[in-house]
Order: C-alpha cells, then structure tokens, then sequence
DNA sequence: ACCTGAACACCGTTCAAGT
DNA sequence: ACCTGAACACCGTTCAAGT
C-alpha cells in the first residue's frame, strides 16, 4: 500500500512527490492531484509539502516536466528504431493501437486541457510527434505540403481517436472490429 | 456588463443561473463554473444560489443538458438541410472549418472530459454526430463497415482538429495554408 | 418565491518550532 | 534537510431569518 520501492526511507525527495503525482494523473486525471491527498498517501502531513515545492503547481510544472522528459521521450525513440521508412507508418499506427499504455498521461492530458499549465507541455509534445509524422509521410513519397496535410490530419486522428475510445465510450467495439477499423485507418491515410 | 437582455429583472430563474454558466463554459472553460463568481456577476449574494440548485453540480449537470437539448440540435439540423447528399459532407467540413461560434461549448466541453459529468453528455452528443456521419458516407456510395469506419475517422479527425487548432496552437498557420489543409482532409476522407 | 448573512467543512498555503 | 501542528484564506454548503 504505502510501500514506495525505496525500501521504506523516512524522508522523501521533490522525485518521490512527482512520481506520485503523476501516478496519480494517469490514474485519476489532474484534477485528482491535491496536496493533501498525496501527503496521505505518502504518509506525512500536508505541511510537509510545503519544504519541497512552493506551491501545488510547482508540483503539477515538475511532474509534468518530468513526464515531458523521460516518459515521452521513449515513444518517439521507440519508433524511430522501426528500420524500413515504408513500414515506420503502418507500424506505428498498429502499435499505438495495440500498447496503450505508454500514452495513458498523454491521454489523461488530453483530458486536461483546461488547466493552463497542460496546454504548453501538449504543445511542445504534439509538435514533436506532429514533425515525425511529417518526415515519415514525406520519406513515405508525399511531396512537402501533401505529408504536412496529411501529418496533421493524422495527428488529429489519433487525438480524436484516444477521446473516443477511452473516454467517450462510443458503442462498445469488439475486438475483431477496432482491429477492422485500425487497417481503415492505414488504407485511408498511408500512400500505397 | 450586469445588464440581462430581461429589462433588468430584480428576481433570478434557474434558466438565468444556467446561461450565464454556458457563457463562462464558452469563455473560460467548465473550471470557471463557480457559485461565488457566478453569483457576484448576477449581482446577488451566493447563499441565494441555493435556493435555484441543490449543489454546484447540479447546476453544472442543468447547463448541459440545456446545451445538450438546444444548442446543440441546431448544429445537426441545419448540416441536414443541405439538399444534394453528394454535397454534404465537403459542406459540413467547410462550414465546421469556418463557423467555429457553436462549436464553442463543444471544444470546451472536449477539455474538460476530466470532469465526470460531462463525460456522459459528451458521448451522447458525439455517439449522435458520428450516426450523422455514418448515413452521410452510405449515401456517398461507401458499404456499410467502410461507412462506418470512416464515421469513425473523420469523427476523430474533427475532435482531433478541434484540439490541435484551438488549444495546442500547433505554429500558427495562415488562412490560405489553412484552406489548404481543409482540402486536403476532403480529398482524403471523402470518395470521389 | 427569492434573497441575505452568518456559520461550518474542506483544502491550499504559511510559519514557527521540532528532529 | 525534512517534518509537524496550528493558523488563515478561499469556496462550497447549510440554514434561520428577512421581503
């Protein structure tokens, strides 16, 4: 329960509140990150807080930061590692399809919108991955402005898709049919 | 400022406590929704606030299903009023690109999917948008399934370029690069 | 039928004091 | 260097009393 892996230490670091924090933000969104829930749940008394951050949201700008950092920084690599370029575009679409979990801040994020804090680092991050699709679609064979066009509406796809299929439930989808949907997708918007 | 378009009534309705919630929905997102701010904009003190709604949710769950009811239907409504069912969809993406007013509440509402309550309404609205959508490319000639599914993408492209436009100002993009990629979305989704 | 004003709970924040 | 405990501000909520 309270069992951090840090063998049990009696004091805590700025780390170990970003951590929680954002464990707490995949899990139950930002707004679930208060100060006095996560002192209890690490087990000391919310003034405590108070020696490590200045305020709730210096907490929220260094876990989100430190998501930004580390836990982003790996998809991108991740993909990047696909050899063939004329693979790199249907691969990345199966996989964010099928291991969700890497974008599950990014997804609660998305949900977040409202919170000013979470707009800069989404910025930063989509534009990111939004450059990438543009070089995969334009190492793909699409001249300049067609893969810009076709990067964005990709990148917006795979936004809408993240809201539809986890928050907005629409219809619940069976297995066999989102696999259906998914290779829509990629016959839709991947050159041959 | 304080002036209601109801010759200055001295008495609230629980319609009044509702509209001016949307408009702060519109403006400022579903966060800004509080009974103090309300209640010193409508000129009255917060305790009166109580005798209109049980709690600030209810309130929040009165102004949308209002939007959901109102506002909303007329969205659908006049895209039904195209005539030609080949026109439609090109003229539904190029009325959403340019007359983004009532798509206001909605891009707020997509922000703010952290808060429960909206949740629910959202999926309704949307499960309804994608139906429309579904008939649309059945009668632009797509099988079933194919229909489907590209309901199900153009759906995701739409809340997807709500996001990235809006609130992850993406680098600000000109008018004509902005025609552009509305073009291309139609070229790319739509069967010739 | 609609509103005031005072009270309370909850949570973010401060700070003097402890180890 | 890190934490406690008491205090305060802010905002949602209650309620007896006013018109």
């Amino acid at each position: 329960m309270n069992a951090s892996n840090k063998t049990e230490r009696s004091r805590l670091s700025a780390e170990d509140w970003e951590d929680a924090a954002l464990n707490l933000i995949a899990d139950q969104g930002v707004g679930a990150v208060a100060v006095e829930a996560l002192a209890r749940q690490l087990g000391v008394t919310k003034g405590s807080f108070y020696w490590h951050f200045r305020t709730r949201e210096a907490l929220l700008q260094a876990a989100l930061e430190r998501w930004e950092q580390y836990g982003e920084r790996e998809v991108i690599n991740q993909i990047e590692a696909i050899p063939n370029p004329r693979e790199r575009l249907p691969e990345l679409f199966r996989r964010v399809a099928h291991e969700l979990k890497p974008h599950r801040v990014y997804a609660a994020l998305l949900k977040a919108l409202d919170h000013p804090q979470v707009v800069p680092v989404m910025a930063r991050v989509s534009q990111r991955r939004m450059e990438f699709l543009h070089t995969a679609y334009t190492q793909a064979g699409l001249p300049q402005t067609e893969a810009l066009n076709r990067a964005r509406l990709t990148y917006a796809a795979y936004v809408g898709f993240l809201q539809l299929n986890f928050t907005l439930g629409l219809p619940r989808i069976s297995h066999e049919e989102f696999d259906a949907y998914v290779e829509h997708m990629i016959r839709t918007l991947i050159p041959a």
